[in-house]
RNA sequence: UUCCCCAUGGUGUAAUGGCAACACUACUGAUUUUGGUUCAGUCAUUCUAGGUUCGAGUCCUAGUGGGGAAACCA
């Protein structure tokens, strides 16, 4: 699955010893030590919105892991707060790690399945005298937690006798106290220098229609009372999250200590940040709400349905997994870096086409009037077996408007007075004349080409430096392509004190051209299918987009790499 | 004036006490019917101070810097 992409030399050679992040480091050693026969992880997501890249670096991360090693991996939804939870983020979240191509040979669950024997827990830790109902308002418990820096105060109900818990539990269960009124918690250490440890409340009452349960329960356990032992109920051996939760990590384990139950083990890993963009749920919400985006899966969003909208293959978003490493340091990637993994994707995969996003008449003043040659093109330069295509050529041509200047230096390969460049897959041109309006602005650029230096069967002895692409103006297909670049212009638009990441949005992010020619070939094209249009990057027909504006639109996923600097 | 985590080129990640490397980016050059691809190359790195050791990026201590932690969120 994940071949090393770095090593030291071995011993005995030259070849590079596979190397292993941290966490593999672990997996190994609990495997060679026998601690667990085999690994089992999960991917745990609260279905309270889509998932983004940074999921999907938590994604290879579990289910990488456990496909190398032969174990298994769970999908589980961690779904114990009814207020921001729906069946249509339960929906998208299945469709996109499957679409990342993963399947969770472990099963399917959800921590509401569990709501039964979490609270058989809860009843546990109170017999134990581990647990008990606190009285105290919202704010009375905020204030007794102390600071971290002072220890906080025990609440006047923490002595209550167990009897005396088991009851109150129960009328929180059977509905007796209103939303609010008191909640349960677990007795530790009001003192801990750890917040968390200080007596964390592990059950609230909250009167939620739940997606899954409905009004079955009128009580949900917190993510620290459910998260672990959904673990270890599933027998989790390495149960991986980000490092937020590394303060958690005690409670989690005091829990599974005094439950007496599996001891899965938690290993925090340092979240995904990309620049040009922010990841959190909340912020990614914002910006749909707030319509500066077109949902979800605007081609601009680093949602895994935004950038599959945006035309990125599942591989590349494995590959960016890949090559960003696992670790726990605090890091922000390069967004170029994830532009190089679908490039060195696409480009081994992408069939070629030709398409003129800003068109100009191309007119040869010595090609026949009314003939139509169809001219072979290869699909692929980069994949024999991808075959070629036939275009046709005629007198008559779009080209790009950016590939004509009237005043050009020796280093300019394109079309300008006294220039000769070739046409893809066709003839060598040379400059004639050209047109411009009243305005100024370019109308129609005239060239004479040259018979004998038709591709494959070149003659002339001529070499234009240049090469273009263009498409026949009769057979042309009408198209609206958009360009997306970066959403914000600030590397890190969450990055700055007192002022809002909405301020750092880019004014330019999206660029709709209309009036494009596409070759006749993409007619047919289907949505979600990536070409390369010649040199002008990686595009994907929008389906749903074309359906519902009644034309096609073709999203550009990533431009060429951009060797001229003229 | 608390607790936890982290510190290697511009970015990310390796080096498991023994020659600091790989990738991305940027830049050069070669090739090219895509100013793409490919190939060759260049620039650039161990936070500081002590200590242990024959030997420290790695272990220890302190400092500095960064991040996290006080929701009836996850």
């Amino acid at each position: 699955m994940s071949e090393p992409t770095t090593g030291h030399k071995s011993e005995h050679g030259d070849e590079p010893a596979e190397s292993f992040h941290f966490i593999e480091q672990i997996i190994r050693d609990d495997l060679a030590s026998g601690k667990h026969p085999g690994i089992h992880t999960r991917f745990p997501p609260e279905p309270n919105g889509y998932l983004h890249i940074g999921h999907a670096k938590a994604i290879c991360l579990s289910f990488g892991l456990a496909a190398k090693y032969n174990g298994q991996v769970n999908l589980r939804f961690d779904d114990t707060n009814p207020e921001k939870e729906s069946q249509e983020y339960v929906d998208a979240i299945r469709r996109d790690v499957q679409w990342l191509g993963f399947d969770w040979n472990g099963g399917e669950f959800f921590t509401s399945d569990y709501f039964g024997q979490l609270h058989a827990f809860a009843v546990k830790l109170i017999e134990d005298g581990h647990a008990y109902v606190d009285h105290q308002s919202p704010d009375e418990i905020a204030a007794g937690k102390g600071t971290p820096t002072r220890a906080g105060q025990e609440s006047p109900y923490r002595n209550r006798t167990v009897e005396e818990n088991l009851a109150l539990f129960q009328e929180m269960k059977d509905g007796v106290h209103p939303d609010g009124h008191c909640v349960l918690r677990a007795k530790i250490d009001m003192a801990h220098p750890n917040m968390h440890m200080r007596d964390p409340i592990i059950y609230r009452i909250k009167r939620a229609h739940h997606h899954r349960t409905g009004d079955d329960w009128c009580i949900y356990p917190m993510y620290d009372f459910a998260h672990g032992q959904s673990d270890s109920i599933e027998g989790i051996t390495h149960s991986l999250c980000t490092l937020e939760f590394e303060v958690h990590r005690p409670l989690y384990e005091w829990f599974i200590q005094a439950l007496d139950i599996f001891p899965s083990r938690q290993i925090e890993f340092a979240r995904l940040n990309l620049d040009h963009t922010v990841m959190s749920k909340r912020k990614l919400l914002t910006l749909v709400e707030d319509g500066v985006v077109d949902g979800w899966d605007d081609p601009r969003m680093p949602t895994i349905s935004g950038l599959r909208r945006r035309g990125f293959t599942p591989e590349s978003i494995r590959t960016f997994c890949d090559r960003v490493g696992i670790a726990k340091r605090e890091n922000v990637i390069d967004f170029s870096l994830l532009e190089w993994a679908l490039r060195d994707h696409l480009n081994r995969v992408a069939f070629r086409a030709m398409a003129v996003l800003d068109p100009v008449k191309l007119v040869i003043v010595n090609y026949p009037e009314g003939q139509t040659e169809m001219l072979p093109s290869e699909n692929n330069p980069e994949d024999e077996s991808a075959g070629h295509r036939a275009l046709p050529f005629s007198r008559t041509l779009w080209m790009e408007r950016e590939d004509f200047k009237e005043e050009a230096s020796r280093k300019w390969f394109r079309l300008a007075p006294g220039k000769t460049v070739r046409l893809k897959s066709a003839y060598i041109v040379s400059y004639e004349d050209h047109v411009v309006d009243a305005d100024g602005r370019l109308q129609e650029v005239h060239v004479s080409y040259y018979p004998n230096s038709k591709s494959g069967s070149d003659t002339s002895g001529i070499k234009a430096k240049g090469t273009l692409h263009w498409v026949n103006a009769d057979t042309a297909v009408d198209a609206e392509v958009r360009l997306y670049d970066r959403l914000f212009s600030d590397p890190k638009p969450d990055g700055h004190e007192g002022r809002e990441f909405s301020e750092f949005l880019n004014p330019e992010s999206l660029e709709i051209r209309t009036g494009c020619k596409l070759e006749p070939s993409l007619a047919q094209a289907e949505g979600g299918t990536p070409f390369q249009f010649t040199r002008l990057g990686y595009f994907t027909l929008d389906g749903a987009k074309s359906e519902s504006e009644g034309h096609m639109v073709w999203n550009r996923s990533v431009t060429l790499r951009d060797g001229w600097k003229g």
